[in-house]
DNA sequence: GTAGGGTTAG
């Protein structure tokens, strides 16, 4: 019976009981050890306490196993307390702060103790180990590199744990040169994790090519680890398709994956929003029971998240059965892109604290599904319990004003606005503008938009906009020339509304004009939205070949939509006759319908 | 005869 399994250790343990038979202590520091690592303290506290007689090694065990169980104060008592210490138990107390979050001072303390030798003690490649990871966990490559002096000062022990550790801290801490420096000066001592280590270091780096030639070296070394090194270095780099790719080879090389292969897998599934693959891996861990693990569950819930299936998302949640703000957020954030507000709604009240991307989500959700009298109301209640300081939400709630055509509730939020001091935002400005335009204010949106000292784009689009629609194709093109005068360059909206003010207005050179400066001066590759206007400006000037000719030199052939539109305008050529009121678009869904 | 601390992939 091999007494380091817990059933060996139990029947050993009971039969000594039985037999009224008094362990030595160097079983029962095993015993100890064993229930620790199963997670029995109370096991293994009961035993120490009941010790006839404790040496080093029972002081060891008893303190590794509150450090097991995070218990780090107790631990430390221990330590202060055990009548002697050796390097293992420095080295153990050492692991325990090193890994503990809050910790990290007193790491440094007992390793500084150490080094002036304390009770005779001299620091080993262990604890060094254990020092480079606590620099990689903080980032201090500084202290890192005055180990690594360390190190070679003190000539300890170069094994393949120090190096691999050696390695490791110099890429966390974005040292990519050192690392390759430390690997390559290394050769003795490389073995597969130094190696799994160099290949993660290049994949941080971006250095994905070099990754894969040092995974190959000594390939039948390769395991588990090292291949989901590589497979999720590949994702990490977006390069989702080759990660799963990948994975198919790792198994056709007859190496079993495990949880955190899963994991990697699961992110190239989401990555390429591919449900199709993401069901197929979620019915594979099914059968391998890998459900209940977190990263697994989280990743298939990302998957169905990023797949914008939500009902496969909230099922994969409830059937979680942990409470997860962090999935009931994007419970929240999915549902209301979608504008699903009674879900949305449903997982937003049941939300403890709600921070302002819930809020912001919400209100936008209600926004895209025009329920814009659940955002005034949402709005009402938000503000009588706090300061709505955050511009994405007033900005929702003003295009709520939009939608309803609703100015007065929108002047009141312009109001609030700047009374919270809030004047300087600019996708709040545009919006503020864009609402008085679109609720038929045109001299407010004037008014506000000259007040902006720094105009950008958007706002001088949201204007241009604002004077097109109001029948003031002039001043709309006046304002487009001073927007260029200024220097602020102009985008694929701009364009748009300034063809359609030409188009409305007849300005055929114009138009032929600001079609070609998008390409020629501005580097903007027009969209069928631009060639539809120019068409339209051509048919209704009656230069019907320019329009034909127009149509053939859009570039997007392989849509069949547009293709087919192509082919039907051909036929009826000769018949075509233009209305006079086609704006931008009615020319082409006119036309489809057809 | 019997024992304890450290490395890589989320």
């Amino acid at each position: 019976m091999n007494m380091r399994s817990l059933r060996g250790a139990l029947v050993w343990h009971v039969q000594a009981i039985k037999a009224g038979f008094t362990l030595p202590t160097s079983t029962t520091n095993l015993l100890i050890h064993v229930y620790s690592k199963h997670n029995l303290l109370h096991e293994s506290q009961k035993l120490f306490d009941e010790m006839p007689e404790r040496n080093v090694f029972s002081w060891n065990a008893m303190i590794s196993a509150h450090i097991k169980t995070q218990n780090l104060k107790q631990a430390r008592e221990l330590f202060d307390s055990a009548p002697h210490r050796d390097l293992v138990t420095y080295n153990s107390m050492l692991s325990g702060y090193a890994s503990a979050d809050g910790y990290e001072a007193d790491a440094l303390n007992l390793f500084r103790e150490m080094q002036n030798e304390c009770e005779g003690m001299k620091a080993d490649e262990v604890t060094v180990t254990r020092m480079l990871n606590l620099c990689a966990k903080l980032l201090n490559v500084g202290y890192g590199r005055q180990l690594h002096a360390f190190m070679v000062k003190t000539s300890a022990d170069v094994t393949g744990f120090t190096v691999s550790s050696l390695i490791d801290m110099y890429s966390k801490c974005a040292c990519f040169e050192d690392a390759y420096r430390v690997f390559n000066r290394s050769y003795e001592v490389v073995d597969l994790v130094t190696k799994s280590s160099m290949v993660a270091a290049c994949f941080r780096a971006g250095e994905t090519e070099m990754a894969l030639k040092i995974f190959w070296r000594v390939p039948e070394l390769n395991n588990v680890v090292s291949w989901t090194t590589l497979i999720s270095g590949y994702v990490q780099n977006g390069y989702m398709e080759e990660g799963l790719k990948l994975f198919v080879c790792m198994a056709e090389a007859g190496v079993r994956w495990n949880e955190r292969t899963f994991a990697s897998v699961l992110k190239a599934c989401s990555g390429l929003r591919s449900l199709k693959r993401g069901k197929e891996v979620h019915a594979c861990v099914l059968k391998n029971g890998l459900i209940s693990n977190k990263f697994i569950n989280s990743g298939i819930f990302n998957v169905y998240y990023k797949c914008e299936n939500m009902k496969y998302a909230e099922l994969i949640y409830l059937m979680s059965r942990v409470e997860n703000s962090f999935s009931i957020i994007k419970l929240i954030l999915g549902y209301s892109s979608q504008g699903n507000m009674v879900e949305a709604r449903r997982f937003f009240d049941s939300l403890a604290e709600k921070d302002v991307v819930v809020w912001t989500a919400l209100f936008s959700g209600y926004v895209k599904a025009r329920q814009y009298e659940a955002v005034f109301e949402l709005f009402s209640d938000l503000s009588k319990e706090t300061m709505v300081s955050e511009p994405l939400i007033l900005v929702s709630v003003l295009r709520a004003c939009v939608l309803q055509a609703a100015l007065n509730p929108g002047m009141e939020i312009h109001a609030y606005m700047l009374k919270m001091g809030l004047g300087m935002d600019k996708k709040l400005i545009s919006t503020v503008v864009d609402m008085y335009s679109q609720c038929g204010n045109l001299t407010y949106a004037e008014t506000v938009f000259r007040s902006v000292a720094e105009r950008d784009t958007i706002l001088y689009n949201v204007m241009i906009s604002g004077y097109a629609h109001h029948g003031h194709e002039i001043k709309a093109i006046q304002l487009f020339e001073e927007m260029l005068r200024n220097g602020i360059k102009p985008d694929m909206v701009t364009f748009l509304e300034i063809l359609s003010a030409c188009h409305h207005c007849g300005l055929v050179e114009l138009g032929e004009k600001y079609f070609n400066s998008m390409t020629v001066d501005y580097n903007i590759l027009p969209e069928i939205d631009h060639y539809a206007c120019m068409i339209d400006l051509y048919g209704r000037a009656n230069q019907l070949e320019k329009a034909m000719g127009f149509m053939k030199r859009i570039p997007i052939e392989q849509d069949p939509v547009i293709s087919g539109w192509l082919m039907s305008m051909q036929q009826r050529e000769t018949e075509l006759t233009w209305g006079g009121s086609h704006s931008k678009t009615e020319g082409i869904y006119s036309m489809n319908c057809a």
